[in-house]
DNA sequence: TATGTTATCATACATATTGTTCTATATTGA
DNA sequence: TCAATATAGAACAATATGTATGATAACATA
């Protein structure tokens, strides 16, 4: 790839961001797009087909590293724990999120942010999936472990939502000590108070 | 409000609605809408401002009736249980929104329904705001109120997604087993283990 | 350095969507 | 019956999309 197209590349990624932490997605128009980062109309059809496109591109960039950052990678395409606890990993991933260079919470936070967390709940599935077993014990023994899940990646994302429309008040630990209250006894597999019987 | 007017409103609704469950939100045109509700271009945009307020009326519509279809309204813009639990309370919703003539389903299965799902939230976290005490004992103790109500809502939400790309296999019943076996603690307002210090 | 390749820009263009304005017609409520 | 008004249809300016063209500049390589 040559050296112009990784520019143009980033110019029009950067722009985009921009543009997302000030208007909401289905509002931004492939015109503003191409001003704010001084590109050819041309040269943005080279090199995405259409905003859609764009904006896929950007969330699979941006999520793809925010975990594999968090995570060693391992096999083909699972993800497995570097050593770390759970809680230590989605720690990681809230640090990862509120420092990283890239904006990740400008765009979590435009109005379209709906449309990006769904693509980060794809990625936490993969990942939640390997940490979940399928509970033993009432209340949750009947309850299919697929649900578990989506529960839990779903509250995930849920709380980052809510975090950023709290502007970010809360330290990442202490955040991960409020998900833990409220899905621990999902990811130990048991609550703590095993009553036999 | 004239007859005509009703009748127009209502072509455009379900025509809308139709039009949802074939296609994205944002790729459908106003002319799409007429067309399918055949009224004039002049008649759409005399009922409503943009393709926007359409939609933010059309969730208004459906989740004000699903809420309050389920509970009794009191006061001037509160709700409160009816007498049923809230566990009954959530079944019913659900039973609602599975079984109403309004193509609820249809409508939060299409590619826009995230945009939906926000509205419902919206409205949750006011009926559920009531239902959640602060609590007392460890682990939820040290853990803000909002964020659980939050936390409830969302995951409501989340099931009911989970729900419809299963194709509403489960009963309303035993899905709402399964949201009180992961948010039970939170709404009883203590896990049911109270070990007193 | 010289050279062929290719990414870029600017412009123009056909097409499609939006929201408005106008007039004529049909329906309504009294 | 009749005045009020909701509607349809068409035309319209303004804006957005995606494509095509030719000229220019930057690149990789030898």
């Amino acid at each position: 790839m040559d050296r112009r197209q990784q520019k143009t590349r980033a110019a029009i990624f950067s722009a985009f961001s921009a543009l997302l932490s000030r208007k909401r997605y289905d509002k931004i128009t492939v015109q503003d797009i191409i001003d704010e980062a001084n590109v050819g109309r041309t040269t943005f059809y080279a090199h995405f087909q259409t905003k859609d496109d764009l904006l896929k591109e950007t969330c699979t960039d941006i999520f793809e590293h925010v975990i594999s950052g968090s995570l060693m990678m391992e096999g083909s395409h699972d993800f497995s724990l570097s050593g770390g606890s759970p809680q230590a990993v989605l720690t990681h991933i809230l640090y990862h999120l509120r420092d990283s260079k890239k904006n990740i919470i400008g765009i979590l936070s435009c109005e379209s942010g709906d449309l990006f967390l769904q693509y980060f709940k794809t990625y936490l599935n993969r990942l939640l999936s390997q940490w979940i077993p399928q509970p033993q014990q009432p209340p949750l023994s009947g309850v299919p472990r697929e649900f578990l899940i989506d529960h839990v990646s779903g509250s995930f994302v849920n709380m980052v939502q809510w975090w950023i429309r709290n502007n970010l008040r809360q330290a990442p630990e202490e955040l991960s000590g409020y998900f833990w209250a409220v899905t621990g006894p999902i990811l130990e597999g048991q609550p703590s108070n095993i009553q036999s019987l």
